[in-house]
DNA sequence: ATGTGTCTGTGCGATAAAGCACACAAGATG
DNA sequence: CATCTTGTGTGCTTTATCGCACAGACACAT
């Protein structure tokens, strides 16, 4: 791939091309382009990290694997975040699996090289742990969200999170695969997305959702969506607000 | 108080007992004592961060409250935590409320001088760090917990939390309460809360929950317990074994 | 075209928890 | 002591979701 390519693929993540050029420049070299396929497993949950991620065109997903094997996400990275906290905040590995949601590409960078860049401080520093707190609140809202709101209104949110990282509006994703993403039967997803279906505001056929009215599905969805985005403009925003 | 016992509750909090005598003496002429009242609010969902909260003997809840008030406990601090991320992580703000559970006193300090004693690196920075993934696992247990859990599982895990930062056996808390932190109905408490008092695991009376066997708690608590606190020990445990 | 695996729809019964209503009891208050 | 407030127990109906079973429908390979 020639290199302009590549440099346009980085500033496709939104916290790298928020990076001031000095700092930019410091970093550049040690950037290396990759593709990510499918189902494929960045980390598993407990292994020793050896690059943080900054996607590109792919879209991460966090997942929590029980010990009955029952999953759940708490979190998910694209373009607009990365992958591989446990780098720069000292544990080196963390309790869930990140596994490639949606096929496309990203950006990483060696872990000591990471860290080294870490400790310089400044914007780069910043955005880390601005992005880490968004993090948070992203898993914080998926805790409440599980508890207290209806299976159809956390599959809104969830498609309203992934769309932000899309550049179509075509999902590739079964109801079985979201399932465990919500933590929730097959079935249910199912029901709840032939109900949205039935109001017109998505539409799918074995394995591809299409988002068709994306106002709509923030109305269905429930508060946590809203929250999420607007902690992580909050916090992000005044670094990024040129490139959404 | 004296200052002698002043320092003494200063180094209950693990964190702080935790730096290098240097460090800590760096620091120490910033850290103000504070007596935290039941119920005390230190900081509203979305207030700017005046302190970061160093608690000694105090336990402190971070709770998220939904628009419809409905409640839900995402984390919590004893002696062994802070209270303040967002400080150094750059939001300045959470979208939690944070509330002192169980009253008691703690150590606190300006936000200006805990970011410039964050900005020097060293064994601080990393605590904090540290504390802070561990913190994010907490939060991702608990969304998962949240997820695939009974109430009765719920209500031993959030025992055992509790308890790991108490001094004594008794809690002071009721059925109420309990259930604004879990986001679950009163009833339901009531009902998990007489099952393990049946089989002898609890006592309560009246607003005082008494912890009669351990062990037993932890079988009938689901995984999630256990995740949470081998990571808090694999992320900190290097620097806090002596005291605990 | 035929089979085969995958994806989705649907129809049960079982279960956990919600929502509501109210009784009862232990302390606190006057 | 009488009353009030607060905390807990219990019963009932309703709801959401689960767990399971299976049928149809589509896509793809041979």
């Amino acid at each position: 791939m020639p290199l302009a390519q590549q440099k346009d693929d980085v500033l496709m993540n939104h916290l790298l091309a928020a990076l001031p050029a000095d700092e930019f420049a410091r970093l550049k070299f040690d950037l290396e382009f990759v593709s990510l396929a499918l189902g494929e497993v960045l980390y598993e949950s407990g292994d020793k990290l050896t690059h943080i991620y900054f996607p590109t065109t792919a879209i991460v997903s966090l997942l929590y694997i029980m010990e009955n094997g029952a999953t759940a996400e708490i979190g998910i990275a694209g373009n607009n975040g990365l992958i591989g906290i446990a780098l720069f905040m000292g544990g080196e590995t963390t309790s869930s699996r990140a596994v490639v949601q949606s096929a496309g590409n990203a950006v990483r960078m060696k872990g000591a090289k990471l860290k080294a860049a870490f400790a310089l401080g400044g914007v780069f520093q910043d955005i880390l742990l601005r992005y880490t707190q968004s993090l948070m609140t992203q898993i914080s809202q998926t805790a409440v969200c599980n508890r207290l709101h209806s299976v159809e209104q956390q599959l809104c949110r969830w498609l309203l999170i992934n769309h932000d990282q899309m550049q179509t509006d075509k999902l590739v994703m079964t109801h079985d695969l979201i399932a465990n993403m919500l933590g929730v039967r097959r079935e249910g997803v199912s029901i709840a997305a032939g109900s949205l279906q039935k109001r017109g505001l998505i539409k799918y056929v074995r394995g591809t959702i299409t988002m068709l009215d994306r106002a709509g599905l923030e109305v269905a969805a429930c508060e946590c969506y809203q929250v999420v985005t607007d902690e992580y403009d909050r916090l992000l925003g005044e670094y990024i607000s040129k490139n959404r």
